[in-house]
DNA sequence: TAAAAATACTCCATAGGTATTTTAT
DNA sequence: ATAAAATACCTATGGAGTATTTTTA
């Protein structure tokens, strides 16, 4: 008969490429990965892998079956993350992924907030940009992301938590630089500096360049937020920063003139995202309401009288 | 760890109601698969099933995990599936559900064209009405419906095989026995018999009444179309058939008379649905062809000297 | 020749069997 | 009183181990 471990078998042959590498990802020896994987072609009366080749290969016919059998690992691994939460909701580990230009300016505040709620979630961050994380969303490697729902995410639900406006960041002595409010048309012909391909606030300030006439500074990508914000207050150029990196020490310390847009304001809205089949959707609810501006209670309960 | 065979247990229990009747489903003995299902509670961390009453019941937190596990042996059967036809397309066995209003009107002529050209598919006929089939299909019972793509199928995937267009039957004496054609018009103040409740025809039939203005026959309610023909003959009434129930021996016994609409001609379409994650879509796509109109050339090849 | 996969065999964990007791209508 | 589930105990299948040979880059 099929069993899972058959399956997770395959799946990790593939991953790692021999059957050494997957039998010692699986804790087992390689003999008996190698048996029951010939048991389960011997079941399927199909051939799965191509051995004796460099990095294995797997067959047209094997590559049906091993999409097939991560879909039965998801759907096991979810009926086991089902069962942890039917005990306790927003207890045990959760593994939440959030791009590079909210992490630093977003969790510092809010992760002590989460601590003092839910002492038994058990938090694991992951910070990469948005189109990795919603590939290890999707693989089960992550649990819940929070990103910019403007940039592609796929088919996942989402919960909108807050709008976060851009604002032009410009040197002190910036031609801008002591204006109340700027419109789009006020950046033509500015130089911006932006940050390096992947990143989704890179492209969402982008589309808010075309339409204002002003273009890229030709060759230069910061990698992140802390490193443009010295380049613009260095007078190298003009930026679009998120409100939310205006906060910061790091805003603050730089000597930055920020100046919001008038209406309709640029923005990006930021949000959990999270598998669409996932069992945990009200558990992500409850904990969305911690990560808005809104609501910082925490605080106010860890001071009430005891 | 958990096993795919505790999932079956504990799916079977819910579906018979008693451990022993579950057992018995699974060619095991209660005493082990009790065992089973204990040793998935106590991994899960989840009570199931609450013992001891009359028909089992199932826990709040059981119902999520039964429908989790249901999702798991659905992808693993799939798997299974997929594996079979990996190695022959259009051979082994396929649950075919197929609506009373088609059935016994197309089957007989396009089986054995199906014999001929896929010897080695063993067809299995299931005939229901839509809702119970798109059920059994969804559950995994059925591999394929033919039936009517008006009627709500919910989320599958359905290919068209040729539009049935309706016919107005009326008893030789009718003052509409001898017209060429008729409009939906004349069927105003018409009493018409209709098929009972739960045929697709019957709502299809009646939309066309509603626009016409003809009214249903008080509380006659014809079981099948081979009930109805006899009734309409016999001068109890008129009534809708779709072309391809004229086509038999039954219709053409019974003295009807047929008169074709004008256009826009009221219609149904055939065709098949399966589940969206079938791996058989390109089978069903293939097998469809045989049972087009058109496409009748099992025969001669069947004929062609050798 | 140096990796990795297959083979040969051994072992033991556990799924599943039989017999019986307990429990709930 | 009766039918079903739990308990106790036993058996044996097969998953996984060690040692070794075969294979191909």
């Amino acid at each position: 008969m099929t069993t899972i471990r058959q399956l997770e078998y395959i799946t990790a042959i593939e991953e790692h490429g021999t059957f050494q590498a997957a039998a010692d990802a699986c804790h087992v020896t390689q003999p008996g990965l190698s048996a029951q994987v010939r048991q389960l072609e011997d079941l399927l009366e199909v051939r799965l892998f191509e051995r004796g080749r460099k990095p294995i290969l797997v067959t047209p016919a094997g590559r049906e079956i091993l999409g097939r059998a991560r879909q039965v690992l998801a759907a096991v691994g979810e009926l086991h993350e089902a069962a942890r939460n039917l005990g306790q909701p927003l207890a045990g580990p959760l593994r939440l992924g959030v791009i590079p230009t909210v992490a630093p300016f977003l969790l510092p505040t809010v992760l002590p907030e989460v601590r003092g709620e839910h002492p038994d979630l058990r938090l694991e961050l992951h910070e990469k940009q948005t189109a990795r994380l919603v590939e290890d969303l999707e693989r089960g490697a992550l649990d819940l992301l929070l990103v910019a729902l403007e940039a592609p995410l796929g088919d996942v639900a989402t919960l909108p938590l807050f709008d976060d406006a851009f604002l032009l960041a410009v040197p002190p002595d910036h031609r801008l630089a002591h204006r109340k409010r700027v419109r789009d048309a006020d950046l033509a012909g500015e130089a911006v500096l932006l940050l390096e391909d992947g990143h989704c606030l890179r492209s969402q300030a982008l589309s808010v360049c075309a339409r204002a006439g002003a273009s890229e500074m030709g060759d230069f990508r910061a990698s992140s937020l802390s490193t443009l914000m010295p380049m613009v207050a260095g007078g190298a150029g003009v930026t679009l920063l998120p409100e939310l990196a205006t906060r910061t020490s790091a805003a603050l310390d730089a000597d930055l003139r920020l100046v919001p847009f008038t209406r309709p304001v640029p923005k990006r809205t930021i949000g959990f995202a999270w598998r669409r089949t996932s069992p945990r959707a009200e558990e992500f609810e409850t904990l969305g309401m911690l990560f808005q501006p809104g609501a910082r209670n925490g605080a106010s309960r860890r001071t009430r009288s005891r």
